[in-house]
DNA sequence: CGCGTTTGACCAGCGC
DNA sequence: GCGCTGGTCAAACGCG
């Protein structure tokens, strides 16, 4: 856990759905460790990686699949791992770090690129991709992948 | 100068 | 092998 909530306005269903932006909280973090997270209607988030399944979007909803085979060999490292979603006019939301982006992507199945981000503290290995979903473009979706090495600034 | 973004090149896995 | 794909690197560039 590495960030203080306490900072930053609380999450709300209001805020959400009112605001382009939106803040990072605990509870999302608590909320995939808890394995099951409470839902607010404008962003849901999805645990993605968890005891060597993997979760994958179906259109709004979740289905467990098999992991690929490229995430088998790195299942032990990349456990950490979660996505959820965000009614959003734009990509670059503000969850509290510091990020550097390394790379857009064009992926298949869908006209949205993916972005690429690293966490730009020293040491510390947390990566997160951004994306727009596929058939509903008012949600972007982001996904964590990692542990923060140090608090959030 | 220091740091972040952009962008095409590069790479590794997989399927054929 | 070859080509596709998703992920990363890094050189160039932009900007305070």
């Amino acid at each position: 856990m590495s960030y203080n909530s306490n900072q930053h306005l609380t999450t709300s269903e209001s805020d959400l759905s009112e605001q382009p932006g939106f803040e990072f909280t605990d509870w999302m973090f608590d909320g995939w460790l808890n394995e099951n997270s409470s839902s607010l209607t404008d962003s849901v988030m999805y645990p993605v990686y968890q005891e060597g399944e993997v979760d994958e979007f179906v259109g709004n909803t979740i289905q467990q699949g098999e992991p690929s085979s490229r995430d088998y060999g790195r299942e032990r490292e990349i456990r950490e791992r979660f996505a959820f979603k965000t009614k959003s006019e734009v990509e670059i939301l503000d969850d509290g770090f510091k990020w550097r982006k390394y790379g857009k992507k064009m992926v298949k199945n869908s006209p949205n690129p993916r972005n690429y981000y690293k966490c730009s503290v020293e040491g510390c290995p947390v990566k997160k991709r951004v994306e727009r979903d596929r058939e509903d473009p008012k949600y972007v979706i982001t996904t964590y992948e990692g542990v923060h090495t140090h608090e959030s600034s």
